[in-house]
DNA sequence: TTAGTGACGCTACG
DNA sequence: CGTAGCGTCA
C-alpha cells in the first residue's frame, strides 16, 4: 500500500491533474461502474464523496483512487454489522471490533503475501497479530472500554509501532481486499471485484487520462486582457457588443475560473471577470472607473450567462461598487439543479453530465486565461442544451420568474449582512457559561462521578447500564436508527425524569450547551466588524427552499430561552435569554419582520381543500393553538405556549410525512399520484415565500419617493427588512401589501394574511397594526 | 503522538 | 420531512 501511495503521488506530479475534468478522471476508474452496478446507494454514497472532496484541491487525486476504496470498505463494515448481531451496546461493540480486528490482521497477512515480500514486515506483523489478538481476549473478559485495548498493543510491541502505525493507515485499502462473502450467490461477483481491484492498483500509474480520451487541439482565443490603461484600445469592440447572449465567468488570484473553481479554496478571491461574445474574449482586471463604466455598459446591454451568478454579483458589488446593477442574467448552476432537485450538482463537470454533455477537445496550453476561454466556450455549448432541456420541461418560467429574479435581492442580502450587539452578545455568554459550571457539577454529583455529558455512549452507560433507570422506569426506550442502541434523546430523558435528578440535569446542560455553542460561539465565528454576513443557498434544497449557512442564521431560536429549566423553591434566578436579540439594526434603521401566517398549512390546505382545516385556519387566528384545543380537548385558554409550540412541531413533520397519505384519503388517488400532489405543494410553499421576496422587493424599488430598506434575512416564511427610520411606515405597508397579493398570484383560492413587525433589534419586535 | 475524517447522535429552525 | 450545526468516537 505504502508502495502505491508513493506510486500515486509521483504520477501526480506527471500529469497536468488541472487540466483535467472530473468526469473524465472518474471514467477511467474502471471500478467505477461495477460499483456503481452494485448498490444504488454506494452509489449515491460515492457521489457524495466526490462532492466533499471536491474542495480540497492537491489532496483529491491521491483521494480520488480512495473514493472506491473507502466505499467498498463501508460496505464490507455493513455486512459485517448485519452478520453480528449486536446485543446489549458495550458486548456488542466489542464482539464488533474484536470481529474487526480478526478480518483486519487477517487482511493485512494476506495482502502482504499477495505483493511486495517485506520479510520484516512480515514476521514483526505476525508478532502484532498474535498480541493484538490475545489483548482482545483479554479486553473481552475485561468487558471495559477500549482504550485498555490500544494500551496493550502498544505495549507489547512498542518497537513495530512504526509498522502498526503503517498498516493501520493502510488498513482501509486492505479491508477491500479482504472483504468477505457473506452471501452465496454473490461469490463469484466478490471474486471479480477481489480480482480486478489489485489490477487496478497496479494500473494505478495510469497515463493521463484526458490524453487519450479527449483529442487535444492546438486552439488560442482571441483574449484581451483590458485594464484601465488599454481598455481605450478596445473601446469600439466593446460598444458593437449589444444585445447579445455573452458569456462571463470570474478568474480568482490563483488563476482559476469559476468553471473549475475545485481547485481553488477560501483564501482565493476574485481577480477579475472574463467576458466572451462571440470569439472574443475580454478579461476585465482592476477597479478603475472606465473598467466599470466599460463593464456596466456591457452587463446591462446584453444577457449575461453564467456559472455561479451570486459570486459574479457579490464581486461587481464589493469590488465594483456596482451597486444597483441589474443585468438580465441567467445562471447555468440553479438551471442545472432546477433539472435535478434532488441530487443538485456541485461544480460544473456535474453540470456537464446533467447534460450528458462532453467537451469534444481539450487545449494545449499553459496559460491560465486560455484554459478558463475554453471551459467559457464549454460553458456556452452547456447552456444552449441547458435551455432546451429547461424549457421542454417547462421549468423555463420558474427559472426565469423566480430563481433568477431571486439572484439579485440573494446578493444584496450577502453583501449587507447582519449586525452584531457584541456586548450584549457577550453579557449572555458569561450568564451562560456560569450556568453551565454550575450544572455541570451537579451532574457529576448527582452520577457519582466525572464524565463526559456531551458523549451519548458515556451517558447511555451511566443512565442504562448503571443506574437501570430504564428498568426502574418501566418505559422501553427508542432506540437509536443506525446502531440500535438506547436512545438518550431528550424525549427519553424526559420520561425518565422523575425517577433521578440525572436526566433533568442532563437535558439542562445539553440545552445550555448547545446554546452556547451554536448560537453564541458559534455566531461569534463568523462575525467580522460587528457584522455578520450568512452564505444564502439557492439550490441547496431539494423543496426549493432556501438555505442559509455560515452561519445558519435560520435557526437561531425564536423563543426566549430559559437559563434554568426546572425552577426549584428557592431558585430565584429564572432569566431569559433571546438569542435574537443579539441582532441589531444599525444606527438610523429599524427592523421590519414580516411574517406568513402559517404558509405550509395554508398550502395545504388549499391543494387538499380541506373544509375542516380551511375553517380552522378563517376561524381562528392562531392555528396551532386552535388545534391543540382540538387534540388535548382542553379549553383554548388553557393551552400553555409549550404545549403550542410542540402542537406546531408535530404539525410541520407530520404534514410532510403523513401528508402524503391524508392526501392520498382525501383526494382518492394512489400512492404515486399524492407524492407528485405533496411534491408540488411543497414546492408551491417554497415558490411562494420566494415569490414574497421578489414582489416586494420589486415595490420596495419602484415606489415612490424611493424607500431606503434592505432584506436581511429570509427564515422561509418570514422576511426581515432594515428600513430607514423614516420610512418604516411605508415600507411596511408596502410589504405587507405585495405580500398578500402572493397568493393571487399563484392562484390560491386561501387568504394570506401577513403580519408585520419592527423594532431595534430581533428579539424585541412589537407588532405593527393597520 | 497528533490532525483530519466520516459516521453517528442530538436538536435548533421551518 | 429536510435544512444547518455542534459534539464524540474510531
Amino acid at each position: 500500500m505504502k508502495v502505491n501511495i508513493t506510486e500515486t503521488t509521483d504520477t501526480c506530479k506527471k500529469i497536468n491533474w488541472d487540466d483535467m475534468l472530473d468526469s473524465e478522471l472518474l471514467d477511467t476508474i474502471p471500478t467505477n461502474k461495477e460499483l456503481k452496478g452494485n448498490n444504488t446507494i454506494l452509489d449515491k454514497g460515492l457521489h457524495n464523496k466526490n462532492v466533499i472532496h471536491e474542495n480540497t484541491g492537491q489532496k483529491r487525486k491521491s483521494k480520488n483512487t480512495e473514493l472506491k476504496v473507502k466505499k467498498v470498505r463501508s460496505d464490507s463494515n455493513e455486512e459485517i454489522k448485519q452478520q453480528v448481531p449486536t446485543e446489549t451496546c458495550k458486548q456488542g461493540n466489542n464482539k464488533n471490533n474484536h470481529f474487526r480486528k480478526q478480518k483486519y490482521t487477517k487482511a493485512i497477512k494476506n495482502w502482504l503475501s499477495n505483493l511486495e515480500p517485506p520479510t520484516e514486515d512480515i514476521t514483526d506483523l505476525d508478532n502484532i497479530v498474535n498480541d493484538s489478538k490475545s489483548s482482545v481476549d483479554i479486553i473481552q473478559q475485561n468487558t471495559h472500554n477500549s482504550h485498555k485495548e490500544k494500551l496493550v498493543i502498544e505495549k507489547t510491541s512498542k518497537t513495530n509501532k512504526k509498522v502498526v502505525q503503517a498498516q493501520l493507515a493502510n488498513k482501509d485499502g486492505i479491508m477491500k481486499f479482504s472483504k468477505p462473502q457473506p452471501n452465496a450467490e454473490d461469490t463469484k461477483n466478490i471474486n471479480e471485484a477481489v480480482e480486478t481491484k489489485p489490477k487496478e492498483k497496479k494500473v494505478k500509474k495510469f497515463v493521463a487520462p484526458i490524453k487519450s480520451q479527449i483529442p487535444v487541439k492546438d486552439i488560442t482565443y482571441e483574449l484581451h486582457t483590458l485594464d484601465e490603461d488599454n481598455l481605450d484600445d478596445h473601446r469600439e469592440g466593446l460598444h458593437e457588443i449589444i444585445n447579445i447572449e455573452i458569456i462571463a465567468v470570474l478568474i480568482y488570484s490563483n488563476g482559476f475560473c469559476q468553471l473549475n473553481s475545485h481547485h481553488t479554496d477560501g483564501t482565493c478571491t476574485p481577480d477579475g471577470i472574463i467576458v466572451n461574445s462571440d470569439d472574443m474574449f475580454y478579461c476585465f482586471k482592476g477597479a478603475g472607473q472606465k473598467i466599470k463604466e466599460a463593464l456596466k455598459c456591457l452587463l446591462e446591454n446584453n444577457t449575461v450567462i453564467c456559472y455561479g451568478a451570486q459570486n459574479i454579483l457579490s464581486y461587481l458589488k464589493t469590488h465594483l461598487q456596482m451597486d444597483r446593477i441589474n443585468p438580465k442574467i441567467y445562471d447555468a448552476k440553479i438551471g442545472a439543479s432546477l433539472l435535478e432537485p434532488d441530487n443538485p450538482p456541485e461544480n460544473f463537470s456535474d453540470v456537464q453530465k446533467l447534460l450528458s454533455f462532453s467537451a469534444q477537445y481539450t487545449v494545449a496550453t499553459e496559460c491560465t486565461l486560455q484554459k478558463a476561454a475554453w471551459y467559457m466556450s464549454l460553458l456556452k455549448q452547456c447552456w444552449a442544451k441547458l435551455y432546451a432541456m429547461l424549457a421542454e420541461d417547462n421549468l423555463w418560467k420558474v427559472f426565469v420568474e423566480i430563481e433568477m429574479k431571486l439572484l439579485p435581492i440573494i446578493a444584496g442580502m450577502e453583501c449587507r449582512g447582519l449586525c452584531i450587539d457584541m456586548s450584549k452578545l457577550k453579557s449572555m455568554e458569561e450568564v451562560l457559561l456560569n450556568r453551565m459550571k454550575a450544572v455541570e457539577q451537579q451532574c457529576y454529583k448527582a452520577a457519582g462521578k466525572v464524565f463526559q455529558i456531551n458523549s451519548a455512549v458515556q451517558v447511555r452507560a451511566i443512565l442504562y447500564d448503571e443506574l437501570q433507570l430504564d428498568a426502574k422506569c418501566n418505559v422501553r426506550i427508542r432506540e437509536t436508527l443506525c446502531k440500535g442502541a438506547k436512545s438518550t434523546s431528550e424525549t427519553m430523558l424526559r420520561s425518565l425524569m422523575n425517577e433521578h435528578p440525572l436526566p433533568k440535569l442532563i437535558m439542562e446542560y445539553r440545552h445550555l450547551h448547545k446554546a452556547h455553542a451554536t448560537f453564541l460561539a458559534g455566531i461569534a465565528q463568523h462575525i467580522k466588524d460587528g457584522v455578520v454576513r450568512p452564505t444564502w443557498v439557492q439550490t441547496a434544497a431539494a423543496t426549493g427552499r432556501i438555505a442559509s449557512n455560515n452561519p445558519n442564521l435560520q435557526a437561531i431560536p425564536k423563543a426566549p430561552f430559559d437559563c434554568v429549566m426546572f425552577p426549584e423553591a428557592g431558585d430565584t434566578d429564572n432569566s431569559q435569554l433571546m438569542f435574537r436579540s443579539i441582532y441589531v439594526s444599525r444606527p438610523g434603521f429599524s427592523l421590519v419582520a414580516a411574517d406568513f401566517r402559517h404558509v405550509e398549512c395554508r398550502v395545504f390546505a388549499h391543494a387538499a381543500a380541506d373544509a375542516g382545516l380551511l375553517r380552522a385556519l378563517a376561524d381562528h387566528p392562531d392555528l396551532f393553538r386552535a388545534l391543540a384545543q382540538h387534540w388535548l380537548k382542553k379549553p383554548e385558554a388553557e393551552i400553555v405556549p409549550e404545549e403550542r409550540e410542540r402542537t406546531k412541531r408535530l404539525v410541520y413533520a407530520s404534514l410532510y410525512g403523513a401528508g402524503t397519505r391524508k392526501l392520498m384519503e382525501i383526494l382518492d388517488v394512489d400512492y404515486q399520484q399524492a407524492l407528485q400532489v405533496a411534491a408540488s405543494f411543497n414546492s408551491s410553499a417554497a415558490d411562494l415565500c420566494k415569490l414574497a421576496m421578489i414582489l416586494s422587493e420589486e415595490q420596495l424599488r419602484t415606489s415612490s419617493p424611493p424607500v431606503d430598506a434592505h432584506l436581511l434575512l429570509q427564515i422561509h416564511d418570514e422576511l426581515v427588512w432594515e428600513v430607514n427610520d423614516l420610512h418604516v411606515d411605508r415600507a411596511a405597508a408596502i410589504i405587507k401589501q405585495a405580500m398578500e397579493g402572493c397568493g393571487q398570484w399563484c392562484g390560491m383560492t386561501v387568504p394570506l394574511p401577513v403580519a408585520i413587525s419592527t423594532g431595534k433589534d430581533w428579539g424585541s419586535m412589537q407588532t405593527l397594526e393597520n
